[in-house]
RNA sequence: GCCCGGGUGGUGGAACUGGUAGACACGCAGGACUUAAAAUCCUGUGACCUCACGGUCGUGCGGGUUCGAUUCCCGCCCCGGGUACCA
């Protein structure tokens, strides 16, 4: 009798579920076993076959650890936030929320279909806010410590601000953007602005401008890996470079640590090789060159902001193009402009509003304002005017009174009136209040009580200020964003290079006497200084084709050697010799110093570059040839080097870096080539900064007021400007504090630390509990795609170290071994249509006919089985094809075209994991998915070897019941042969889970069960310890059966059946003779006989002397058990 | 270019520390059962030579080490992944 795989899945699915016979506690005496998958990001089109891949196998080995003893944590969740989902839902004109909430829907019912032993009651999802709650404060956390280089961990904020009170910026080694030395006096006069100008650039979490992937079409920031060929990885629109006030992580703090650390993770070394090449440790110096004195050098300071601020948009006032930090007399807002009462983030998002709101006054509004104008009552009154994060209905500035008319501008709650009258008087101003009531009954007297608080108010704001302007704003469209954005971008290098030197990184200090020219990149700020009148015009023209040039075109072209000659020369610092300063765009600008001494014979690009422009090419190692190439050895000596002649290379490095510091003429230096990462993001559907500004400085958010939830908005389309879709939502952006910060937080942010959270999901008071996380610590097991190789793995390690340097954690890695699985490729069928007609011809018979013309066209894998095409199933497919005829081959088949090729819609090869379950069961699927090879390696998806390993399920099945469904399982004496079978398949799988060669064992049960067949096995201690080993393949099936054996519990509560050597061990070994190597035959013989019997035994067989043919063996290697190999 | 993987029948793959290459499965061929088909079961299936017994060759190519090499070493070719003027 067949079984019905599909009903038996659902209905043990759900007594795991109703039962919760997956969730685990960490309140537990066993063992702790943390097996993680990468959590996937829940897309429109559902799960194809290619993603439970790793699913399945970390499914495998936790069900397996459970049966061995130990309390396993194996949890599932969804990556939700990111640009996929909101342009999902911008093209379908949905929201984020709820497209974002359907398909997360629909890949639990997927998973669940697998029959995954998830703690469903640890779901995690990024989106949520009671997830990114923790993720925002995280980020605090981040934003308030600092990286602490004498102790090497990230410490509180505060210890810092100490530091500078006593020490000033000497006090402190920390990790930092460049700025300049102060005195501890000189940091307790600084304002709180400057101060905290000051620990944004220590802070772990910090803002900085930065070149950006800009795209116009995409309305966002792309990260690096993002644009492809300086185009949108998706859609494929044009990027440009843009400067961009933007959030950072100082992952660089932690390099040193996150490079070290790699050594004892038990990874493969291909992933901790692409984690090195990205960290990129060089070790070396860096050095000064002096510019020579005759250089024609224009030593000006650099132009203030002001003057380089000259291309800003039209309609910013020279105070907000930067003077804005000038304080304004008798205001404790500092503001400084003469109407300007809030920072210039505030006043441009409100000015729209205010024209609006002016243009539409209420009619107790316009009353009074009639009486108000033109300073009718002798007092200048403005109406509905900016004052810090407010717009007050009218406000006098010289007497700082606001009148404010309730009810008109919004319904407002009383509290919030009173907030607004509290905030406003903090910063001077009086507030007087009259109803619409009073205003319309009785206006005189609002008059006259105006009036009479205008004149006893004493303070003037405007006593100090000579140049009261009357200035109304008409015109003038301001936008917030271009406050974030730089027009002008400062050169990549400002504050590394000095005036009367370049400064330069060498990983080659020792080739230091082999320098004849210095390179400069084009973009690199000395260049327009040192440029000599001669040279002027061609240097401003090679710096303006490289400008222009876009990464795009730098990559397609063919590398060619350009370069132009400043006019200028440095001073050898050994040799004092004049040294030509050059520039070439081989030269990075975001690299190093942007700059580099050139040495011909050691590096190949500075080689040809010397070729090309016919530089000299000093020879400083002895009896190397570099005539055609450079030569980068280490290991000749050095010639022509002074105090480092005779040396090798290798002992050159460290002599020169001392005596190179000795002189001062630069230090040894480390460099890397990670950069801190961009944490800013210009869209709608990620977590929200828990920040707020105010005055331009950024303050956080008291973390009893997260989790900031996201504006619901209905148009979170991109601005088309550089700015966050978020800056729309005023009311939300306006708090009577200050404005919010209106970018989001990438999507690695949330995935970044969710393998904690799940640790302790629903902790409403913390984001992980200290007692759950002593117990789980760190995950043991980690299974997931190379493709996060570079981005999630070393985000997630870094967070995981700062968290562990602040004490939350107890592990300084989060991940002790991971596996990656290949990525599972679509397998595409194809059809042939001879051109012209409804005829479309079999592969094989177009190979022989290869004259005609036809058009290859791909075919829904699913109406092909084997390759060959369901004819019928075709007509019906598509419509064009219902009068499709067919050219078959000999054995009257339609035999389709193959390729291997990404699994995607329009392909027609995507195969959903559904359809394989409700055809075969998920334990079929999961099997087979084991069973196509070797986890790491990627391989195409072939359904067509499916029906063996569903063929095994129902042989399985057939060791249980007979012809008629009765289970004919007895309780007898297990035999030898019986045991061996058992015994050695527990052993070999046991053997293989724990090297994760999970295809083998899927063979091995197979050769298991066969062999049970023919042993016609229906021995109920046999086969319930089968059950048991199997059950983490085919929990289903296992399941059933093992309650078919009338067992209690269910099966992943058992334990795993030890295996016993002595009912493995065979009585007698078949050995194979071999006569120099080649095996000629096998003799039988005790597996226990002693090696000089079995040489005795074999030297006698008349196959030996046979083969011996009369000569005499020179040499008999025999090795117990294995083999027998005779030397003639 | 550099750094990692990998190359085994018609196909997916196995061979774990150097010890019978091709387990297991698909496909294919033949057979049994059936009116027939499906399903199931049995047999064969690396290539070449041979009626057969048996033999020769064979793990990308060329060398080497070894009694013995898919496995270790040297050189080369091809495929996949990562990365790229990183000084």
């Amino acid at each position: 009798m067949e079984p019905n795989f599909t009903e038996i899945a659902a209905k043990w699915q759900k007594k795991w579920a109703e039962e919760e016979v997956y969730k685990v506690s960490h309140k537990s005496d066993k063992p702790k076993y943390y097996v993680l998958d990468m959590f996937p990001y829940p897309s429109g089109a559902g799960l194809h076959v290619g993603h439970p891949l790793g699913y399945i196998a970390s499914d495998i080995v936790s069900r397996y650890k459970r049966l061995k003893g130990f309390n396993v944590l194996h949890p599932m969740g969804f990556d939700a936030f990111g640009l996929p989902a909101e342009q999902y839902a911008i093209q379908t004109g949905r929201h984020p929320a709820d497209t974002t909430r359907e398909n997360i829907a629909r890949y639990k019912e997927q998973l669940n279909n697998i029959g995954f032993c998830y703690d469903w009651s640890r779901e995690v999802i990024t989106s949520d806010p009671s997830y990114h709650k923790w993720t925002q404060w995280i980020f605090l956390n981040l934003f308030s410590s600092w990286f602490n280089l004498d102790s090497n961990t990230a410490e509180d904020i505060s210890v810092l601000e100490e530091k500078f009170g006593n020490g000033g910026s000497a006090a402190a080694k920390g990790a930092c953007s460049e700025h300049e030395d102060f005195t501890a006096s000189q940091w307790i006069s600084m304002t709180e602005k400057e101060q905290r100008g000051i620990l944004m650039k220590y802070r772990l979490a910090y803002q900085d401008y930065a070149t950006v992937n800009w795209c116009e079409a995409l309305g966002t920031v792309l990260a690096n890996d993002e644009v492809k060929d300086g185009l949108s990885e998706r859609g494929g629109h044009p990027v440009e470079k843009k400067q961009m006030r933007q959030w950072f992580l100082r992952i660089t703090a932690y390099a040193e640590r996150l490079l070290g650390d790699l050594e004892n993770l038990d990874w493969t070394d291909s992933m901790k090789e692409m984690q090195k090449n990205w960290i990129g440790k060089s070790e070396g110096a860096s050095l000064r060159f002096e510019l020579s004195p005759s250089n024609s050098m224009d030593l000006t300071p650099d132009p203030s902001p002001q003057e380089r601020g000259g291309d800003l948009p039209q309609g910013f006032s020279a105070q907000e193009r930067g003077e804005n930090s000038s304080v304004a007399g008798g205001s404790s807002l500092g503001y400084g402009t003469k109407f300007h009462l809030s920072d210039s983030r505030a006043w441009s998002l409100f000015i729209p509003r205010a024209k609006k709101m002016r243009s539409e006054m209420t009619p107790s509004e316009s009353i009074v304002w009639k009486e108000l104008r033109d300073k009718k009552i002798g007092f200048k009154f403005r109406r509905q005017h900016i004052i810090d994060q407010f717009i007050v209905d009218f406000v006098c500035l010289s007497k700082m009174l606001i009148v404010e008319i309730d009810g008109s501008i919004h319904d407002s709650s009383k509290e919030y009136d009173e907030g607004r009258s509290e905030e406003l008087a903090k910063l001077g101003f009086e507030v007087i209040r009259f109803t619409n009531d009073e205003v319309n009954n009785d206006l005189p007297s609002v008059i006259s009580k105006i009036k009479e608080v205008c004149s006893n108010r004493a303070t003037s704001y405007l006593d100090d200020q000579p140049n009261i302007g009357i200035v109304e704003e008409e015109g003038e469209e301001y936008s917030f964003s271009h406050l974030n954005e730089r027009s002008n971008p400062l050169p990549p290098n400002e504050g590394r290079a000095g005036m009367g030197y370049i400064e330069v990184f060498t990983t080659r200090p020792d080739t230091i006497f082999g320098v004849s020219f210095l390179t400069l990149a084009p973009e690199h700020e000395l260049v327009e200084k040192i440029t000599s009148k001669e040279q002027k015009e061609a240097v401003e023209a090679y710096v303006q084709v490289a400008k222009n040039r876009s990464e795009r075109e730098r990559m397609s072209e063919v590398k060619r050697i350009s370069g132009v000659f400043t006019g200028a020369y440095a001073i050898h610092p050994f040799s004092g010799e004049k040294i030509p300063v050059w520039i070439g765009d081989y030269v990075l600008a975001g690299y190093g110093t942007g700059a580099v001494m050139a040495v011909p014979c050691g590096d190949q690009r500075d080689w040809d570059f010397a070729k090309h422009f016919g530089l000299p090419i000093p020879e400083i190692n002895e009896g190397v040839d570099i005539s055609e190439a450079a030569d980068p050895t280490k290991e000749a000596k050095m010639i022509n080097s002074d105090f480092l002649n005779g040396s090798t290379g290798y002992e050159a490095m460290g002599k020169a870096i001392a005596v190179i510091e000795e002189k001062g003429f630069g230090k040894g230096k480390v460099n890397f080539r990670l950069r801190d990462a961009g944490f800013s993001r210009q869209r709608y559907w990620g977590e929200p900064f828990p920040i707020i500004y105010k005055d331009e400085v950024a303050y956080p958010l008291d973390p009893s007021e997260l989790p900031l939830e996201l504006p619901i908005m209905e148009d979170f389309k991109p601005t088309g400007k550089p700015e966050s879709p978020l800056s729309k939502a005023n009311d939300w952006v306006l708090t009577p504090k200050g404005m919010r910060e209106t970018d989001t937080m990438p999507g690695y942010a949330g995935s970044s630390w969710y393998f904690l959270r799940y640790m302790d999901a629903k902790n409403p008071d913390s984001f992980v509990g200290k007692e759950a996380e002593s117990y789980w610590q760190d995950v043991d097991l980690y299974i997931g795609g190379t493709e996060h190789a570079v981005g999630h793995l070393l985000y997630a390690r870094f967070w995981q170290k700062f968290l562990f340097d602040r004490g939350f954690v107890s592990k300084a890695e989060p991940f002790k071994k991971l596996i990656n699985q290949g990525m599972i490729l679509g397998r595409s069928n194809f059809v042939y249509r001879v051109v012209g007609t409804d005829k479309y011809i079999s592969k094989d018979m177009l190979d022989a006919h290869p004259e005609l013309k036809t058009n290859t066209i791909h075919v829904d894998v699913n109406i092909v089985q084997n390759d060959i095409l369901n004819t019928s199933a075709f007509k019906t497919w598509r419509d064009e094809n219902k009068n499709a005829e067919f050219i078959f081959n000999a054995e009257g088949n339609y035999l389709c075209g193959v390729e291997v090729e990404k699994m995607s819609k329009s392909k027609y090869n995507v195969v959903n994991p559904d359809d394989i379950i409700s055809y075969f069961g998920a334990d079929t699927l999961r099997m087979y998915e084991m069973f196509l090879g070797p986890l790491e390696q990627s391989k195409p998806w072939n359904t067509n070897g499916i029906e063996g390993v569903h063929r095994f399920l129902k042989k399985l099945w057939n060791l249980f019941f007979d012809d008629q469904g009765d289970l004919k399982v007895q309780d007898s004496e297990p035999t030898e042969n019986e045991l061996r079978t058992l015994h050695k398949t527990i052993k070999k799988v046991e053997e293989d889970v724990e090297r994760f060669s999970f295809n083998t064992s899927v063979s091995t049960f197979m050769i298991c069960v066969n062999e049970l067949s023919e042993q016609k096995c229906k021995n109920r201690r046999i086969l319930k310890d089968l059950l048991i080993t199997l059950s983490p393949y085919a929990p289903h099936t296992a399941e059933e059966l093992w309650h078919a054996l009338g067992e209690q519990g269910f099966v992943v509560d058992a334990i795993f059946p030890k295996w016993n050597e002595d009912f493995i061990k065979e009585s007698s070994i078949s050995y194979p003779i071999a006569f120099n190597g080649k095996t000629r035959f096998n003799v039988s013989l005790a597996a226990d006989m002693p090696k000089q019997d079995v040489e005795a035994t074999i030297l006698a067989h008349e196959d030996t002397i046979k083969w011996l043919d009369g000569a005499s063996p020179k040499k008999i290697i025999v090795v117990p058990g294995r083999m027998v190999n005779i030397v003639i």
